[in-house]
DNA sequence: ACGAAACTGTTGCGTATGCAACTATTTTTT
DNA sequence: AAAAAATAGTTGCATACGCAACAGTTTCGT
């Protein structure tokens, strides 16, 4: 059972990059096109809430969100209520991408998924959702053993 | 459906993770438990060979076996007929670690897919192979196009 | 038999990402 | 209200990995 594992991370890749390929821009890297995706769903949201929508560490957020910041594709203003948080929002540069982003992704997903029964998609889904939330439980149970 | 893609890799991290906490050597690193896996299943094979079976780049292959090549895991020998190629074998301190390393994957395997109906799994297993196929063929086609 | 093409492995460089330690703020305890 | 704990974000460092360019070998076409 080696390869198994190694699949999961290729198909992720997969993705990653077919969605890359669509999208005009120099100044995006692959990993990029997840958060135009989730900034512009979660207008205003802190860089905590995207870390938990992208299951990324919250460092990994802060750096991409200061380049994608710098590069003109986000605003950061600092809450009223609680200055310890941002509240991350799209610009228009970053808006425009993505109508192209959603149908590069739905496309690789056909493309993918072509001639699998929608059940077995629907088993497969579920499956995948139970061994993620085990295996969080089991990494989560491991660092408290320490 | 961004979560999809990142739920694949935290499985597979969790995987690795629950792995390497099982081994007592301070010397392996996560990603080294598939080689010793690989190597020990494939002795005298190429690294050529090793790269296909785990999946990598051939040049992430070369980097981890000279590094344990030099921690004495691994010995390699220049094939007679062919100049080119190493065949690399495992020595008895990359022996002595799969059995505790077997077992901890089949440990992981079972809290993860627990309570899952065998059927399920049976499904779930065919549709990510059918998914890897698609996803490599289109990978590669795109490399094609340029 | 010779030059081109294919193959195996290595190395430099870049991306993606996590962890731990840190700062600044807010909340909770006492 | 002062001290302690929690929270949000940042940064240094390390791991894991791919790609492209390279070097030595082998094979293949002519």
């Amino acid at each position: 059972m080696p390869k198994f594992m190694k699949m999961l991370n290729n198909i992720s890749r997969s993705h990653a990059i077919y969605r890359h390929s669509r999208i005009v821009s120099e100044e995006l890297m692959p990993s990029h096109i997840s958060f135009v995706m989730a900034i512009c769903r979660m207008d205003g949201c802190s860089q905590e809430e995207l870390a938990r929508e992208l299951c990324l560490n919250k460092s990994t957020v802060a750096r991409t969100i200061a380049y994608l910041e710098e590069k003109g594709y986000v605003s950061r203003s600092v809450l009223p209520n609680d200055k310890r948080q941002f509240s991350v929002s799209p610009t228009e540069k970053m808006r425009k991408l993505l109508p192209e982003i959603k149908k590069a992704s739905g496309e690789w997903m056909s493309l993918v998924t072509e001639g699998i029964p929608e059940e077995e998609l629907l088993v497969f889904i579920s499956v995948l959702e139970r061994m993620h939330t085990r295996a969080r439980e089991i990494t989560e149970r491991q660092e408290g053993d320490k």
